[in-house]
DNA sequence: CGCTATTTGTACGTATGTATA
DNA sequence: CTATACATACGTACAAATAGC
């Protein structure tokens, strides 16, 4: 009856189709993240389609963070994160690296954005309440390294991911930590030198957190500003030197 | 010499590898939007992997927009948007509608915090500069629409990105007009009604507009929080609702 | 520890729809 | 309209990882 190839009538756009019935399943079932899928074989047979297309569309749902495969056990829904948006914007800011670092300095003024915007409410949420001890201890370690010579992106994430830490917000919580992702991940890629005045940052830090404590807003902003300041310039005087040498495209190693 | 499945040495993580080989291909060629890229039969050839391989590789990166294959014509470097964090969040957003609307809440507060982040930009971005009579016509759309009754989001969309127009910041632009786009696809998908008080939400354009205009950002930052208050308590009267109604899961069509 | 069953990963061949020239 | 190039889908066989015995 079927032809090796199947039925022609079946076979419309199998693609388009078997990932938005995979994520139908998913809605109507109210998984959660973490809760297992069918076989690939299952769902072959209950979607009528090959295994081939059934990959591919797993592949799809896998590659936006909706469903996740383990090799040898399983599918199980997916932690919905911003990982494919992180995967996105470092492959955009490696690619435009040859020029003006456009992107790079663009997830910078986002992240400006974002603290700022987030200021008002966040500055609300801690009148009247205890001290940032955790975030003291933060920026004392940051100094500790400074004078050391080190680095200390460490502390520097756990202290951007713990100020918003009471802000009922999971995707901003989640945006905020991805851009910082996309950042330390892509200047160790470019090659791009830390900032010189990295002391600055430090003291910005602590300055974020004397306006925090002491409910000032405007002080607040400033703060945020000022801290971001030295990585903006980090990126301008790596434009700069990288116009001197334009970096002429390699040539790929697929021919 | 080689069996049906292939040597056994060049076939040891072929998944995770060629995904990364396509775009380590794409970077060092520096190729940008819309360039072309070898067929998939080239491709095979030049990795010295199975099709199936190539075209799941393929389809990650077209998922995550960073190629696009258009079908019987060829592949090419994708659009790099935020695509695929539209369909995520919308996802989630659908996802977790049994109960709070959590994820639409918080996509609204992200808006309003992004719109927040970037007001003294803004505002001093139109220090000085014409009065924005195209924002001005939207807003007189919208009041037309809200006198037959009719909605408006076809003005609203644009007034929102074209209130941004002028950033110099592509990602926030995006960004900006995603979450618009996750929004609006996500209300009728979960039935709910619109605002009441929509009538308010076009004065809060108008309030935005003015404040933009006379430069006082003050003005601007209350008027922005004015104009997503209909959003947020539509939210709120729909959590109420719905509480009512729990919606026990419904049963798969895959069984 | 090894053995086995289950499940995902890779490879290859082939047939067919689709867009371009 | 025909021819060509290309992506799409199916089926099958085998490899690799994982879990449980």
């Amino acid at each position: 009856m079927n032809t090796a190839a199947g039925s022609s009538v079946a076979r419309r756009k199998a693609q388009w189709s078997t990932v938005e019935e995979i994520k139908q399943y998913i809605l109507e079932l109210r998984l959660h993240p973490g809760d297992p899928l069918p076989t690939e074989t299952e769902l072959c047979e209950a979607l009528g389609v090959s295994r081939s297309s059934v990959r591919e569309a797993m592949r799809t749902l896998s590659s936006l963070d909706i469903v996740e495969v383990r090799h040898g056990h399983g599918s199980f829904v997916g932690g919905l994160s911003m990982s494919p948006l992180v995967s996105g914007l470092i492959f955009r800011s490696v690619l435009d690296s040859e020029g003006d670092l456009r992107t790079l300095r663009e997830v910078v003024d986002l992240r400006i954005a974002l603290d700022l915007g987030t200021a008002e409410e966040l500055v609300e949420l801690h009148r009247g309440g205890p001290p940032r001890d955790d975030l003291r201890g933060l920026v004392e370690r940051m100094r500790q390294h400074t004078a050391r010579g080190e680095g200390f992106a460490e502390e520097d994430g756990a202290f951007h991911r713990e100020l918003l830490a009471g802000l009922d917000n999971t995707i901003v919580r989640q945006l905020v930590s991805a851009l910082w992702e996309v950042h330390t991940e892509v200047v160790p890629k470019l090659g791009l030198p830390p900032a010189r005045d990295i002391d600055k940052t430090v003291e910005a830090h602590e300055a974020m957190l004397d306006a925090l404590e002491a409910g000032d807003v405007e002080a607040y902003r400033t703060a945020v500003a000022d801290h971001y300041q030295p990585l903006l310039t980090a990126i301008e005087a790596a434009v700069a030197s990288n116009s001197a040498t334009p970096a002429a495209p390699r040539e790929a190693r697929i021919s």
